[in-house]
DNA sequence: TTTAAAACTTGATATAGATCAAGTAATCGC
DNA sequence: GCGATTACTTGATCTATATCAAGTTTTAAA
């Protein structure tokens, strides 16, 4: 058992214990990774090929409609991150991921994830609870989009992720909540929580 | 094996093949369920129980904001349906969903779902599936609403799904698409494909 | 450290789409 | 089939938020 993932381990074992023998063998398909500032974990158009966990770190995923960003989500410490839309799809991506802070993950190869999920029934297990969560959050996301007014989202935002602010620029949050970076500004002013 | 099953069952197996036996026990386990016009499948505040597959018909799901009704989505022939969010959390759900037109169902309850995930590899290997395939049509519809506006949304639906219009009031439309009626109706006039 | 670039703020103006209002057409219950 | 309810249309405003523009502050590179 590899010391270092320790905390994916916890991660997965939130769900779903793994045997000894399990766990084993599926940490032994992660591999180290290092993204430094605003380096990109992909790109637009590419295929991706590794699942990854987040060790330490921030990213942010965005993609471009007509040639503005435009930013879909975050991934924090203890985070699962890469493009999955195309992992799962074999298909290119429409989205970029890039590193907001030096980040240092580990990330297991598409191919050796899906052997798992063949060799194992807990790993499988764990699969479809993750993205049962996955869903979860996307679907409590579409809520807020839809039925939330900008200064509703932005009350919202920082309600539930107080601290984002202090480590992501402005800019992108103003993104993520779909609204411009002026509107952002002057709610900041405004809203006193 | 039950005969009225076969949609279902092709539903499934263009996913994961069953085995003869987990096909019996799994097919086993699902009800008829009929809802006439207007019935409602299940109500906000309340914790679903089962999870669904319209044989035939159409549902619309919605939640209540500020006591407007904002239509998150619609199922039709061969699609699963029920609160999902609910099924996976045991809480209540906050989504309203009714039938639009008569429509027919197999049910399998929660626990007997949750019963074949632990018995059966494949079955849970179609439960992940399935999610990835939830969770990647969230995905779109999350970049649609963030990055289309409201006529980029309009020309997409009658693009993708141009028979819903005959099926399915305006006025649910234009909720789904994330605008009034009024906006809806003006489109559809202005905007000839 | 200086300076250039990028991020943020603030004000003035524009606009997509909402809201309000009133009429017409479709649908439903009897 | 007929009146009533509900859905849809159309026009006149209104408003939240975008856009444009010109600062100021922060960050980062040299």
């Amino acid at each position: 058992m590899i010391k270092e993932l320790e905390n994916l381990r916890k991660k997965i074992f939130a769900k779903v214990s793994f045997s000894d023998k399990e766990w084993e063998d599926f940490s032994s398909k992660w591999r180290p990774k290092i993204f430094h500032k605003n380096d990109f974990m992909i790109k637009a158009g590419e295929i991706e090929k590794y699942f990854y966990y987040v060790e330490k770190g921030v990213l942010r995923a965005y993609h471009i409609k007509d040639g503005e960003e435009i930013c879909v989500g975050f991934t924090y410490d203890g985070d699962f991150s890469g493009a999955y839309d195309s992992l799962l799809t074999k298909k290119p991506t429409q989205f970029y991921i890039q590193a907001i802070v030096d980040s240092s993950l580990y990330a297991i190869h598409r191919d050796e994830l899906n052997a798992m999920y063949d060799q194992y029934k807990s790993v499988e297990r764990w699969g479809r609870l993750f993205n049962e969560e996955l869903l979860l959050g996307k679907g409590l996301r579409e809520v807020a989009i839809l039925s939330f007014s900008a200064e509703e989202r932005y009350r919202r935002l920082m309600t539930q992720s107080p601290h984002c602010l202090q480590i992501i620029p402005q800019k992108y949050l103003a993104s993520y909540l779909a609204m411009t970076p002026e509107t952002f500004s002057r709610l900041r002013k405004k809203v006193k929580l």
